[in-house]
DNA sequence: GTTTGTTAGTTCAGCGCACTTACATATTCC
DNA sequence: GGAATATGTAAGTGCGCTGAACTAACAAAC
């Protein structure tokens, strides 16, 4: 049965090339070096078909020829091929932060290659899009590689087309962001909501199984990027994971929003770490992670999710909170929900946000993911 | 951005024609009969390959020609082609009643046509697979057009292969519903848990819009199925949904799966039916309501839900229950979350899964839905 | 009543893409 | 050294879409 998806357009021999353009990417990505003719097995392609579109890729400088593996069985020898992950880059950018803007430079690994930041200083409005666009340039002029694209992961809501719906911090309301960036720097550009870019950096750099990945993002604020059967969600109204502000205790504290008890007043970091100095350490982490689990138990058992990793602070997030969490969640669901289940931190740590605005290009452009 | 899918595997020329095949199927499907060359601007087709499509799904019965439009303008009229609806016909059944399982005949645009039912009447495991069977069988006869397929909305947990991994109330396990009926039968057969199926059933037929859409159904049990992004939802082990086990009130009634306080506990149709006998009818509606309204503002809120669906007893749903569910929702989550979202009850009742079934055989064979 | 303009649908040649078949090449096994 | 095995390339085939040109059928203008 598969996922009958609604066929979305018009579908031209152009498409079916990129499509097998990127399955072979996609699989030299996922699985590393092999010779064309294990590509052909494993991808169910001619060996014809993939040399052909292995001069393609070999000429756009995106793969390259790595010569014969050292073991040797019956038969010619195969040429091995695979990714040439330095020959391009990428420039990732992160704007979830409140006092900077950090950028790197990254290679089709996923891996940061060189870091810069500005400071925001205040800048709001059309002055902090100028300083995205001084960022993105400056990240540019560190590489003297080709650059592939440019990923921004941005707080607030961003539609489909890379338009910043609504950021308060920067006071972004409607700003074409992905645009005026792509106009400005002659390159693509992809623009995504900052925990939803995170999950898609923690799916593809973060050792993350096939299932659904919800990566829960604990800052100044508190939100979610899901990553479902394999693509990221992007919910309704784009506001997928847009969780800081659901009700955890209606009992609790005040939150700015004017509701009482937003999950964001028990998790967010300032609420947090201020309820840390004031009471037992170990007791706050845990009714935390208790109030936290009994939010995500009904989402964890709707979904059926695989993962749920939590990216923050580690010394708040990862001890006595994680634990209460996962345990709330095992206690509150049933077993074929929470068998399957692993709660963990992110293995990218700080570069969620970066590596998975690389991720973007990537699959924007290349399809690989 | 759009939705970057990693591709999934080789794609054929032939897969090019059928892809166009159900996109020329999907526009008839949804937006009714048109001429050649509407479709043609609409798919973005050439008028060429729509007349050459046309030409074999006309062949195939699937498509019939209406002759001219009644109003004329500048021109030669146009001929309106549009879905054969009653030339091909499909089998619908519903095994997630206790007590009989009931099948239907239906048409392309999802209308019943023909009901029959059989009562299990204590037959579990393989005398129930045979009852499958008969009714399927019994179905079949019922009709004298050719029967695209059949579908199946099972209780339980079902894989993508239509195997029944558990079934608790049938005594299935590991049981190859689909296949066994294909086999048996000849044709094409698709199975999916029962909450599944009547989502689809209700996306494609319930006047439902394009975002998330949530279908939560109240019976003996309570279960839920998903349609995220134009799809349906999975989930990691096949298990999306599965929502009736999760703890919403831990200060709550023992449920017999050793838990305290699960949905079903307060929500299942016969528990709720006995609450109401014993105490004041609004109140018992009203708290339940509020229950279910806290459980689901954090999947509300995670997913961008558009639409929140309630299948059951209207009686019990459609009141107090409803309204209080939707006020607790809106109260718990953010505008952003809460202003896009409709609360409401199904718009096809009983035959939701039925209808669902039809879904499945639609969407597997002709790529519509 | 004829001409003009517009739209619908078909015919035909051509092109892109992947496939099949066939072959050159390079190595191991006997 | 020859048979067997495997890789990668070359040539030709088939399928599906496209653009351009053509026929058909009508309304509006004169």
């Amino acid at each position: 049965m598969g996922r009958p998806l609604r066929p979305r357009g018009k579908l031209l021999q152009e498409d079916t090339r990129r499509h097998h353009r990127s399955l072979l990417l996609q699989q030299l990505f996922r699985e590393g070096p092999a010779s064309r003719a294990d590509l052909a097995r494993t991808t169910g392609l001619t060996r014809v078909t993939v040399s052909d579109l292995m001069a393609e890729l070999v000429a756009d400088g995106l793969v390259e020829e790595l010569g014969a593996p050292a073991e040797s069985r019956v038969g010619k020898p195969p040429t091995l091929v695979g990714l040439a992950a330095d020959a391009t880059h990428i420039i990732g950018i992160d704007l979830s932060a409140t006092d900077r803007m950090t950028g790197a430079v990254i290679n089709l690994a996923g891996e940061v290659q060189a870091r810069h930041e500005v400071e925001i200083a205040g800048a709001r409005g059309a002055a902090a899009v100028a300083l995205v666009h001084r960022l993105a340039t400056e990240l540019i002029a560190m590489t003297d590689r080709p650059v592939l694209g440019v990923g921004v992961g941005s707080p607030g809501v961003v539609d489909a087309a890379g338009t910043v719906i609504d950021a308060p911090n920067l006071e972004w309301s409607e700003t074409p962001l992905a645009t005026s960036l792509a106009d400005d720097l002659g390159l693509p550009v992809f623009v995504a909501n900052d925990a939803n870019t995170a999950v898609l950096g923690e799916h593809t750099f973060g050792e993350s199984g096939d299932g659904g990945l919800m990566l829960l993002r604990v800052g100044t604020g508190v939100g979610a990027g899901l990553v479902l059967e394999g693509a990221l969600l992007h919910g309704h109204l784009g506001a997928a994971g847009e969780i800081g502000h659901v009700v955890v205790d209606p009992d609790g504290e005040r939150c700015a929003c004017s509701r009482t008890g937003c999950l964001e007043t028990i998790l967010a970091v300032p609420h947090l770490r201020r309820r840390l100095e004031q009471h037992d350490s170990a007791g706050v982490l845990t009714s935390t992670g208790e109030l936290l689990g009994a939010a995500l138990a009904p989402v964890v058992g709707t979904l059926n999710l695989h993962e749920l990793v939590l990216s923050g602070p580690a010394e708040l997030l990862d001890g006595p909170l994680r634990e209460a969490a996962e345990r709330t969640i095992r206690e509150r669901t049933m077993p074929v929900s929470s068998d399957g289940l692993v709660v963990r931190t992110s293995k990218l740590g700080e570069d969620v946000v970066l590596v998975g605005a690389a991720v973007l290009v990537l699959a924007g452009q290349l399809g690989v993911s």
